[in-house]
DNA sequence: TTGTACGCGTTATCAT
DNA sequence: ATGATAACGCGTACAA
């Protein structure tokens, strides 16, 4: 509520009778004789005072900020990658910045050239729709290192995260098919995207390599939230009532699955085995509990950050790409059985 | 990866061949000479200037940044919280910082203490275990506007926004009275959390109201996680097997019961309802669908912004409280049936 | 050991 | 209309 001034270094050195270079000397812990310590130290408490950040940062050309510009908050697999890089960052000093750009490309191009003010550090991005020429453009103009999580064209020259989605799908359709599905149905997110445009591959992919055959009827694309799940599936049910199993391309629009399959009266997995991906925390409070694909969001978020950080400490090198493995995480929605 | 250097109003000036006086106003949209201003903007381009906002920020006393300090990112009503204020603020042209202080108090206290750095204009703040004597020191000293969400003292100078659980607690046993539940157990939360505190004694008082006797085998006290709600169900169905209703202090501890009831063989709701509280994502996940006692995380955080945005626009002014009605969300968990 | 003076990049005041 | 110059608060090379 108040508004009163801080002290600065000035006004410490006035009440210590000493020059402004030694309270900064003092305060940053150079060698200093003990008496002028003394008296710094002395009027810097009596005075409360703290050093201006934002000073600091011109001067010291750094910000100890980082941001983290993703698609959506609401996203818990957003929300997985946060919860891992917060802590890593704090530990090493920085401060962490949220961008949600609303899985706009306009919006990630606008953070990207946003760095050019020089009010992070650092950035961790995670573009929806895959990185763009511009993207690549605006990032070698950006003075500051950036880490994207996904896929990004071969040979940028960009530190990146990503995942094997396409191990990721093949895990899943190994797991159906080894339960006995034959007729496995895939609900796809926007083609658009690069998870969405991946995991269609993947799904063909694996679909061959278990020899069984790719029909139209089966697949259905929607976005990437519950409801368009729950449109999907009942699309899909019409279509192909025979469909045994449901590949989700993430966990939510798996959950929309579950509530057309329950009002449809079709048992999970009795009829119709459903498989997400992500495994997010919604996996197992899901109802039957969810199988789901671990694209390791939380391992993909605390990997990420310390690339970041070990950019940022030891400067330019190669740039470097770290790859994170799929699982599947076994639930009843698949087995009908609850792991403990 | 690139380290160039980046082109300030001198390196324009000098290209312009004019004083950074006149590059400054150019920019900055002040009355000037069309033939300068061409000139200016001209250089400006071809050098692809973007003024630096540290610099800026040092000049203009603000840093267009917010601060957001909750307890845990991963608890979801925090989530619903940023999701709201993010937009408020950006619209608004701040950044928004996030602070994950771990329920700490020595944490929040820090946070408060590292507003005197002034790396940010304002702070929406969520103590979990209440605003001390420390916070409202810390706060006075801030030198920078605080909103806090949650109960603060009365008096506190502090804008504020809260909900009323305790009015939220008799919603739901009102409801539970009236589907004939008479033996209303209650799993709470730590009760040195203000939101503990409170719900316990909003619990007594609404069995007062019922005319329900209080009987202590029916309260359990655990933490707000859902391992911490599955303990608590457990033991409080070992002391009380006749229990026919369960308050849950938060969704979390809600979805622990849940999964004992169920492991346990009982019905939900024919033998047990169950109520949960902050009508968080997870409720309508979960299954049976839980109903849940909505405190307005999405609304609080929305108004806690707005103060905020208030109050750094129009400067000081009379604190102010904003309280959010709580609401009932009546889902399967309690009636048997699914709404829409 | 200490103080003076300059630079970090902007904005704003005051002459001209 | 424009330019020189003084802040904003801090860190440090250099001189004393």
């Amino acid at each position: 509520m108040s508004v009163a001034e801080g002290p600065t270094i000035n006004t410490i050195a006035e009440r210590a009778g000493v020059s402004i270079a030694s309270v900064s000397r003092v305060l940053n812990g150079l060698p200093t004789r003990e008496e002028t310590v003394r008296r710094v130290l002395r009027a810097a408490e009596d005075l409360g005072y703290v050093p201006n950040s934002v000073a600091r940062s011109l001067r010291n050309r750094r910000t100890d900020q980082v941001a983290f510009a993703m698609a959506d908050i609401g996203n818990p697999v957003y929300l997985a990658m946060v919860r891992e890089i917060q802590p890593v960052l704090k530990a090493a000093g920085y401060r962490l910045l949220l961008h949600s750009t609303d899985a706009d490309v306009a919006d990630e191009l606008d953070v990207l050239r946003g760095l050019r003010e020089r009010y992070v550090d650092g950035l961790i991005m995670s573009p929806l729709r895959g990185v763009t020429e511009d993207h690549v453009a605006a990032i070698a103009a950006a003075r500051a290192p950036v880490v994207v999580i996904g896929s990004v064209p071969e040979g940028t020259p960009v530190d990146n995260v990503r995942t094997d989605s396409r191990t990721g799908v093949r895990l899943a359709l190994d797991h159906l098919h080894a339960l006995g599905r034959r007729r496995i149905g895939f609900l796809n997110g926007p083609l658009d995207t690069v998870p969405g445009g991946a995991r269609a591959a993947a799904y063909r992919e694996a679909l061959d390599a278990l020899g069984l055959p790719y029909d139209g009827d089966l697949v259905e694309v929607g976005d990437f939230y519950r409801q368009d799940g729950a449109r999907a599936a009942r699309a899909l049910l019409g279509r192909a009532p025979d469909v045994d199993a449901l590949m989700c391309a993430n966990d939510l629009i798996a959950l929309g699955a579950l509530d057309v399959l329950r009002r449809a009266g079709r048992e999970v997995p009795g009829d119709v085995a459903v498989v997400g991906m992500d495994d997010t925390d919604l996996a197992s409070v899901a109802w039957p509990t969810l199988t789901s694909v671990s694209l390791g969001s939380a391992e993909r978020g605390r990997a990420a950050a310390r690339l970041l950080l070990d950019r940022l400490e030891n400067g330019p090198r190669e740039p470097r790409v770290v790859v994170v493995e799929p699982s599947l995480t076994v639930r009843a929605s698949t087995t009908g059985v609850d792991p403990e």
